[in-house]
RNA sequence: GUACCCGUAGCUCAGUCGGAAGAGCAUCCGCCUUCUAAGCGGACGGUCGCGUGUUCGAAUCACGCCGGGUACGCCA
């Protein structure tokens, strides 16, 4: 999608459009299943420690009684239906095959064994199911030890000693950040912080989009306008001065032959590295790195390397030459490709164009080239490209070149694609009806990132003016700030990635329900009751947290650490986000309990009641900020 | 035409190897003497797009349709 101020500005495609939202995964690769939101890696057992601690000493009674491997147990436990009063399920179905019995047989020979050899156990056979509940206490016992570091309810060995190149956010010089940038940026954001929790190395690349043939007509308006450094720099905004430029000039070379010959020949002169014209280049990349940085400052996302496009224009040499030694390309109308249907297989169509018939390379060689460099660079064992579904075809394509190269990681790249975002436009224009457009709301106009955001910020300000007016104002600009990106940012998030995002501002900035806001609330709330409570060192005793309120925020707590797992191999953040949402739910029940009840508040009479909930607030409040920040939200500690 | 994404409650979406249909919003009814009501409880609301097949069992898997979106040789 594009930035263009007006739809009717936008150039021409036929010369020097500049380029779409930059930057996709395999189609027939194993890991992305063709129909599955989430998909998960099949062969790889997803693990839950954190839950084993508790359902490991129960799998083990049913394997022993079953004669059965553990492990055959241990992955069958599910949550149970709704209505059950049961913290697990043991669906019978597979188990019986291996007891020889009907399931509901199994089921009722099961709820009455396990309690009789798991102390605290209750156990009821529903039709083919086996439901189980804990005692609270034995749930805490078992979980909160393991909790005593804040964030352990968020950390994993599983990628220890592998290194992930993760490619986001991507954005072009000389234009804004649009609002769908976002996508791209806080999902590889939140991934990249998900990675690392579960062990990887990562780096984080920004592989600008600063090269192309725009920049030639770009050169060519500002050097026939005589414009000056000075003026640039005296505009309010740098990034849309370069942009009108860019509108007048391709607007001023149409029709014009000569206009769009100068543009044509500035656009040669910067690829022949011509000192005047790199000049140029280089403060518009500059000036456009300024704004991108205020944007990702105010998100909180930060990059391991910048090198875009530009760096590897000299650098495809070798690819080239080892394609060509490698007898994989051919000719065809006079370009360059890797013929695909003819190499691969019948699934390509089309074969990968390499280099263009005037000698100019493209995109996938560019790619392919980058990809060598970072795997070379960071020694990266897995490489994820977080770009949308349209360029699908595009990373199929060139990661089939690099299995044909025979490159070791050619099987550990990953388009990490996603849906586009959606506005709801009212009046699209005569013949058409109201409905959800790409890229541009009703005045047509396209959102620019850091304007959803300042009105995000706008509206939560007014919010916690109204609840917090004891605060000084820095405090609730600060508060503001968090709540009011934590909602845009959230609501991108929770949902999966593949889906078109529907973006309603009144939507994307509600303050109540399951959002950002929410989960921030709900950490809010704990840390209030942490400043009252005033205390430090907690010993508190886990066997005194016997509500059933209580050990449903452990549980929510102990299933944290799979659904990090999940996010990771899945490469998709809704499920850490549906964890926390699952959380911050079972948090709010609990302490809501405390409203009507003096007895169940965390600050109770009870100095030994109160010191154990003060742990089991410490443990949550730790795992849901962890959560919130690895998911790329702020957690305030007053809202 | 080919490939990919999507289709589940009025709206927006979850649904973890195939095993018990879910949430938020909206609407309606309750709960502030509040460890923070940005919250909690309840009600209402569904032929899981359609069809066939596989299976003891399908929202889930296979095949075929229908509908919406996206992409398909010298842009990125």
């Amino acid at each position: 999608m594009d930035g263009w101020a007006n739809p009717q500005d936008r150039p021409p495609l036929k010369y020097g459009s500049f380029p779409t939202s930059r930057r996709p995964v395999s189609p027939d690769d194993r890991t992305f299943p063709r129909r599955r939101a989430c998909p998960v890696v099949p062969g790889r057992r997803i693990r839950r420690p954190m839950l084993d601690l508790l359902t490991r000493p129960v799998a083990a009674a049913v394997a022993d009684r079953l004669n059965v491997a553990p492990t055959q147990v241990a992955g069958l436990f599910a949550p149970p239906a709704k209505g059950f009063a049961a913290d697990l399920a043991l669906p019978c179905f597979q188990l019986a095959k291996a007891a020889g019995k009907a399931p509901p047989a199994l089921a009722t020979d099961l709820a009455a064994f396990l309690p009789t050899v798991i102390p605290g156990l209750t156990a009821t056979a529903v039709g083919p199911f086996c439901n189980l509940s804990f005692a609270a206490g034995n749930v805490a016992q078992a979980l909160l030890p393991a909790l005593a570091e804040p964030t352990a309810a968020l950390r994993s060995s599983a990628g220890a000693g592998r290194t992930a190149a993760i490619d986001f956010s991507s954005p072009n010089i000389a234009k804004h950040l649009a609002f769908h940038h976002i996508r791209s940026t806080m999902l590889g954001n939140a991934l990249a912080h998900c990675y690392q929790a579960a062990g990887w190395k990562t780096v984080r690349i920004n592989f600008l989009g600063d090269w192309g043939t725009a920049f030639g007509r770009l050169i060519s308006g500002w050097k026939r306008e005589g414009l000056t450094l000075d003026q640039l720099r005296a505009a309010d905004d740098q990034v849309t001065f370069l942009n009108a430029l860019y509108v007048r000039a391709s607007q001023a070379a149409k029709g014009d032959a000569a206009l769009e010959d100068d543009a044509r020949r500035w656009s040669k002169k910067l690829e022949d590295g011509d000192a005047e014209a790199r000049h140029l280049w280089q403060i518009f990349k500059d000036a456009s790195l300024a704004e991108f940085q205020r944007v990702y400052a105010l998100l909180g996302v930060t990059f391991d390397s910048w090198k875009g496009e530009a760096y590897y224009e000299d650098k495809m040499g070798p690819i080239l030459a080892e394609l060509a030694d490698k007898n994989l390309t051919s000719e065809d109308q006079g370009a360059t490709i890797v013929d695909l249907p003819k190499l691969v297989g019948k699934q390509f169509k089309k074969p990968a164009l390499i280099k263009r018939a005037d000698g100019g390379t493209l995109y996938a060689t560019r790619d392919l080239a980058a990809c060598d460099d970072r795997m070379r660079e960071f020694a990266a064992d897995r490489a994820l490209y977080v770009v949308d579904l349209g360029q699908s075809l595009h990373f199929t394509e060139w990661f089939a070149v690099a299995k044909l190269l025979n490159r070791p990681f050619a099987g550990n790249l990953r388009h990490v694609g996603f849906g586009v975002v959606l506005m709801w436009n009212d009046e699209p224009g005569e013949g058409l009806e109201p409905g959800w457009a790409k890229g541009r709301t009703r005045a047509g106009k396209v959102m620019l990132l850091r304007e959803v955001l300042e009105e995000a910020i706008d509206r939560a300000a007014v919010i916690v003016r109204e609840k917090n007016p004891d605060l000084d104002a820095a405090e609730q600009a600060t508060i503001a700030r968090q709540v009011g990106i934590g909602a845009v940012v959230f609501n991108d998030l929770k949902n999966g990635r593949t889906n078109d995002v529907k973006f309603k501002f009144e939507d994307a900035l509600r303050f109540d329900g399951e959002t950002g806001p929410y989960l921030q609330f709900a950490h809010a709330r704990l840390c209030s009751i942490e400043r009252k409570a005033n205390v430090g060192d907690l010993a508190g005793d886990p066997a005194l947290l016997t509500s059933d309120h209580e050990k449903n925020v452990l549980l929510a707590i102990a299933k944290l650490q799979n659904a990090l797992e999940r996010t990771v191999e899945a490469d998709e953040p809704s499920l850490l986000a549906a964890a926390l949402l699952n959380l911050a739910g079972e948090i709010a029940v609990w302490l809501t309990s405390g409203n009507s009840n003096l007895d169940a508040r965390v600050l109770c009479l009870d100095a030994a009641q109160s010191a154990a909930r003060l742990r089991l607030v410490r443990a949550a409040r730790g795992a849901l900020g962890e959560g919130l920040r690895l998911l790329g939200l702020a957690a305030p500690e007053r809202m």
